[in-house]
DNA sequence: TTCGGTTACTTGCATATTGCAAGTGCCTTT
DNA sequence: AAAGGCACTTGCAATATGCAAGTAACCGAA
């Protein structure tokens, strides 16, 4: 891509992006916080994938530290602690999406029935609404308590 | 893999993806071969996050058999390597773009113009189709020595 | 008020993965 | 024939991970 138009400045975001999302348990926290409206360690914890604790621990520091999540009180009980996605993490749905779709299409093993990809397509701007109306939902019902 | 719970429809094709994506050193290859135009093993190890050898071989290796790349000889010349994106990672374009948009909003030291989010914003298939037809440009021309 | 259970971690240690430096073997160029 | 480039491989030390066990704080019931 040596023609003139786009030099390398695309380096930058991916190199970003891979130093968040470059990380199978990170990514995969991700999913659990924004698609599944899991927000406690023990839910994090119950995950298919089977997170080791130590490795928990960390990635959920350095998802805080990145600002993607908010650790805060649990609502319900005191000694219990929530994370909670911020705007930024949030902001990640329609990337997150997109590569469901893709590995929907590509994945002989997939689980996602084939109109989740094409209701993506019809209309991305309403399915990621759906996403982030679902999330506000879940922590507002949280908060409230 | 093969897991006791069974994993909501969301699951799986976040997973697929985090086994391919969710290694910093392919999400950044598959960079330089969709967005920088790298094909060589010289030209990934140039890139300034400086993988090292044997890991670069390792993950070439690991997208190869993942159907992202494939491992051709170097038309140009017998001696060296061409990786060529397959259809597969081509299509992971969409999602690639999608991160560097969110990385570009983010990332305080962005070296992305706002303009390009707004583009894409604007006309996602149009950009997507740029992207695109660099691609087939650089393989094309590569490809006719 | 003591007690068992729950939650969110931390610690220790064996194993796996990585980074770095130094080869190796096969062309190609001179 | 020699020199150099390219695409790897190998060895080894450093780092990260997975697993099991432990800890501290709290909560609800007896």
């Amino acid at each position: 891509m040596s023609s003139a138009k786009k030099p390398n400045w695309n380096g930058c975001p991916t190199r970003y992006a891979a130093g968040i999302v470059g990380d199978k348990w990170c990514f995969l926290l991700l999913r659990d916080v924004l698609l599944h409206g899991k927000r406690t360690y023990r839910e994090f914890l119950g995950s298919p994938e089977g997170i080791s604790t130590n490795i928990l621990a960390n990635r959920l520091a350095k998802l805080e530290a990145l600002g993607m999540l908010t650790r805060e009180p649990d609502p319900r009980k005191a000694s219990s602690v929530c994370y909670f996605p911020t705007q930024k993490s949030k902001d990640f749905l329609p990337a997150l999406v997109s590569m469901m779709v893709w590995a929907a299409l590509y994945d002989e093993a997939t689980e996602a029935p084939a109109s989740f990809a094409t209701s993506f397509s019809n209309d991305p701007v309403g399915t990621i609404a759906w996403y982030e109306a679902e999330i506000d939902r879940v922590d507002q019902a949280l908060r409230s308590n």
